[in-house]
DNA sequence: ATAGGGTTAG
């Protein structure tokens, strides 16, 4: 029954037969790994590594960049390091495609120690541009600018060539304005690279321009630019929204839809910011259009933005719509939505969200207590206000910042609580902000009280010197308590220091189109209908202010609530 | 075939 033993050059046959079938199968493996990592899919790309690992076919040099990217996008640090074991058994570490990947990894891990050992310990890693620019990119995206800069400094000391990859690399670390001229040295390098390559660090020093305080030298930059890319309008756009100017990005915008690209959902995300900033709804309207056109219509951050989007600019019912028709909402979409009602005087139902997130799992941060605490202080919701504070510390260990204290600051300063007020101020641990000391002055202007103003107010100039608002508001409180030496000192103070208030304004929107109104201005066509409605409505309003008669009119007082603040504004913008 | 990089919501 035994077979008889084969002869010799036969097993040899079979054996390199063999060999050359496991070459083969891992060239197959690795396509169909290089397929998966190409979309993204990088947990399947590791189930597809060990597949192949128990099938007994030996990874090679070309399998490894693979594996190695995909543990550097889940962040897992402990297979990346049993793939380096892998690594050194297969014999594959000297190759600089493995290097880098290794080096790579390390640093998306926030292993740039462990990054860092491999790059010392492999000398003919000094030679490679590719490794330094790995581990440059890596420090920096870390946090660790001074290393990166140091490992820059190094490379050039060593002579390696670098390339605009290094670039792209480094220029992330320079953060602050003392960093704005190195746009002009980078140009200096003069390196040869592709035109793409080109553009991206185009791309990257407009945003490090930006990130650096200067719109206007990123606008220069941009505007340079022949060949604008996608991104290149993308880092533009968030530009301008991340720094407050709404109605530059909308013209940017214009100008986008003139080109030859087509945004995608990074662009409508900064334009949705801007609208939602400026009230321009008809436009958000524009752009959900486009949207769903696109085929973004699924995009979670789309979904948020537009949330917010129609939240900010009042349309309260289309927010909800979006916001219930999410199938997984995060935090952010939580976040959104509360402070939509929140600044919309709905503060019941922010806290109700608020409460039924809480009971869905969802983690809370230092933001979304912002926007309930913001939500209470607005709908007068005063221990429901305190009751967070204290959970946001207790319950889920979070430090509140400034901007907490000046919420819960605004809601003890409007319930009337000054003392309070003024006793939590000072057991901050942290030093309060403008902000703070901004509640408690608007508090003081709400209750009348002239000293405690007096203080808030010496404190927030000191912080924030120029903010006109802040002279105006005291201005005010010495006006409604008759104290016209007061009033006239404050003048004095803002014609020495040079601040002049610009005139307010807000936008209207009405049947798709826009209005603007600027404080003292009659310019509107129609601004005899548009006081006498003002005046029929606060006169009803104060009707409504009277003793409640009955429920009826106390309902009737309810929902109109909302309506007095928005009356007021208008009076304020419209009236001198 | 394979590494290193640019834009993103509160």
């Amino acid at each position: 029954m035994t077979r008889p033993p084969l002869p010799l050059h036969t097993t040899t046959r079979l054996l390199s037969h063999l060999q050359a079938t496991r070459t083969y199968a891992a060239t197959l493996w690795n396509t169909q790994l290089r397929e998966l990592v190409r979309k993204g899919l990088f947990q399947q790309g590791l189930s597809l590594y060990r597949q192949m690992f128990r099938s007994g076919i030996s990874p090679n040099a070309f399998t490894f960049p693979f594996v190695l990217k995909s543990c550097a996008n889940l962040s897992l640090p402990v297979p990346g390091a049993q793939l380096h074991c892998h690594v050194v058994k297969t014999g594959c570490e000297s190759e600089p495609f493995v290097q880098t990947a290794l080096t790579s990894m390390y640093c998306k891990c926030c292993r740039t120690n462990d990054a860092r050992t491999l790059f010392d310990e492999n000398p003919e890693s000094r030679r490679l541009t590719v490794c330094y620019n790995a581990l440059i990119a890596g420090y920096v995206q870390n946090s660790l600018f001074s290393d990166g800069f140091a490992m820059f400094r190094a490379m050039r000391l060593a002579g390696m060539e670098v390339n605009a990859i290094t670039m792209l690399g480094l220029i992330p670390g320079f953060v602050g304005p003392m960093y704005l001229g190195f746009g002009i040295s980078v140009h200096c390098y003069n390196v040869k690279y592709g035109l793409d390559t080109d553009l991206a660090v185009g791309n990257c020093l407009l945003t490090m321009y930006v990130r650096c305080g200067s719109v206007e030298l990123a606008r220069k930059l941009f505007d340079d630019i022949p060949e604008k890319g996608l991104i290149t309008w993308n880092a533009m756009i968030s530009g301008y929204a991340q720094n407050g100017l709404a109605t530059h990005v909308l013209d940017l915008y214009r100008e986008m839809e003139l080109s030859a690209i087509s945004p995608d959902p990074t662009t409508f995300v900064g334009i949705l910011s801007s609208c939602a900033n400026i009230g321009a709804q008809n436009v958000g309207r524009e752009v959900e259009q486009k949207i769903e056109c696109g085929g973004f219509g699924f995009n979670p951050f789309l979904k948020n933005a537009l949330i917010n989007m129609y939240a900010r600019c009042g349309n309260l019912v289309r927010a909800r719509a979006i916001f219930d028709d999410m199938p997984e909402k995060n935090l952010v979409s939580w976040t959104v939505i509360i402070g939509g009602y929140g600044t919309h005087g709905q503060g019941d139902i922010a806290v109700e969200l608020f409460d039924e997130m809480i009971g869905s799992g969802i983690q809370p941060d230092g933001a979304v207590f912002v926007s309930v605490l913001s939500a209470c202080s607005h709908a007068g919701l005063t221990d429901k206000g305190l009751d967070y504070i204290t959970a946001m510390e207790w319950n889920y260990g979070l430090q509140p910042g400034p901007e907490h204290y000046s919420c819960v600051v605004d809601l003890l300063g409007r319930a009337g609580r000054l003392k309070e007020a003024m006793e939590l101020i000072e057991s901050m641990t942290m030093k309060p902000d403008g902000a703070v000391w901004g509640a408690l002055l608007g508090a003081c202007k709400i209750h009348r009280n002239v000293e405690l103003a007096e203080l808030a107010f010496e404190r927030v100039i000191e912080l924030e010197p120029t903010n006109i608002g802040y002279y105006v508001l005291l201005s005010n409180i010495y006006s409604e308590a008759e104290n016209l030496e007061g009033v006239l000192r404050i003048r004095v103070m803002m014609r020495e220091r040079k601040l002049k208030k610009d005139p307010g304004y807000s936008y209207v929107e009405y049947r798709g189109r826009t209005h603007l109104f600027v404080a003292g201005s009659r310019s509107h066509a129609q601004t005899e209908e548009i006081y006498a409605m003002l005046n029929r409505l606060e006169d009803l309003v104060k009707k409504l202010d009277m003793p409640d008669k009955n429920d009826q009119e106390r309902k009737m007082k309810d929902s109109l609530a909302g309506w007095e603040c928005t009356v007021k504004s208008w009076r304020l913008h419209l009236h001198s």
